[in-house]
DNA sequence: GCTGTATACTTGACCTGTCAACTATATTAG
DNA sequence: CTAATATAGTTGACAGGTCAAGTATACAGC
């Protein structure tokens, strides 16, 4: 009876089970993911994905508005991030002269080497978590297919 | 400058970027589609999952403890979340004769009614979202290496 | 029968992020 | 120049979820 029950879900939606396999695996991924990058580094996967974007941005320093369309935070989420990161000191805001309601997030240097210490393990951690997983082939049709999704008009709408 | 910038992020960790685009990927579509479900259905997807999983379980009722693992949440997660569909009446509690500590959450009539109102919308709107970026072909080629992904101390039960 | 450990579930404290409303600055039209 | 509108950012209230600790029940070994 019970594998009866576990193939009539396997099978009960099959147009559904590739989203269902996609949640599934962005949970439980994300999850270890996430405890093992805070309990290394005390940071969390948001965090993380902010010092990135500035560490890889010229004068490692974005715009807010710009950070929430990377990120795909809105914008009171990125506020309430960068207040964390300038709190310890990663992060500084940075003024526009040419335009006045602009606050940049500016990487400091004690932010760039948080990155740059906490980069190497985090990368080890999604290669095993996710990368292993999968041929340098299948990691680009993922990559493709994926690609494929609604990204910009969900991200800075609203 | 700015395509400079965007080719630059593309390429610069060549290994991470199905990850990347999984976890943008991730963020848009459940954004757009827990908007639609809340708004027509008054539903987070968490609900829908749940009630999707008492629907299709044999006596539409299970156990704390197994939709805790099918659902990936942890288990006062599931405490709560079903805390709010029993003050809505979808979902009621029911004892279990062999063992007091369990307890089943139950699909009530209404609950039943409900799932099935919000089902034909909410699927029409994965495919849209989702599933209709892909063939059929491709649809399995993503099923397959999304299961791939280590869910399964989580996921599966016996 | 006790005693220790494992399991099922709940609760309080808390964290992350959303939404809606707000301030402040920029821009465009008349 | 002024008025209307659009954009950048912040804030209060709150939703959804986690973790750690606690309660209650089950079960296994002595």
């Amino acid at each position: 009876m019970s594998s009866q029950v576990l193939s009539a879900q396997l099978t009960r939606e099959p147009k559904v089970q590739g989203w269902i396999s996609f949640l599934r695996a962005h949970a439980a991924v994300t999850r270890e993911l996430s405890a093992r990058l805070e309990a290394q580094h005390g940071l969390t996967l948001s965090d993380f994905d902010v010092l990135a974007q500035l560490y890889h941005a010229p004068q490692n320093s974005l715009r807010r508005v710009d950070l929430s369309r990377q990120v795909l935070l809105t914008a009171s989420g990125i506020t309430r991030l960068l207040d964390g990161l300038e709190r310890a000191g990663w992060v500084e805001k940075g003024r526009c002269q040419s335009d006045a309601r602009v606050t940049y997030a500016v990487l400091t240097k004690v932010g760039l080497a948080k990155f740059e210490e906490a980069r190497t393990s985090h990368l080890a951690d999604i290669e095993a978590l996710f990368g292993s997983r999968f041929s340098d082939e299948e990691r680009a049709t993922l990559a493709e297919l994926l690609g494929r999704l609604p990204l910009a008009d969900t991200a800075c709408s609203e």
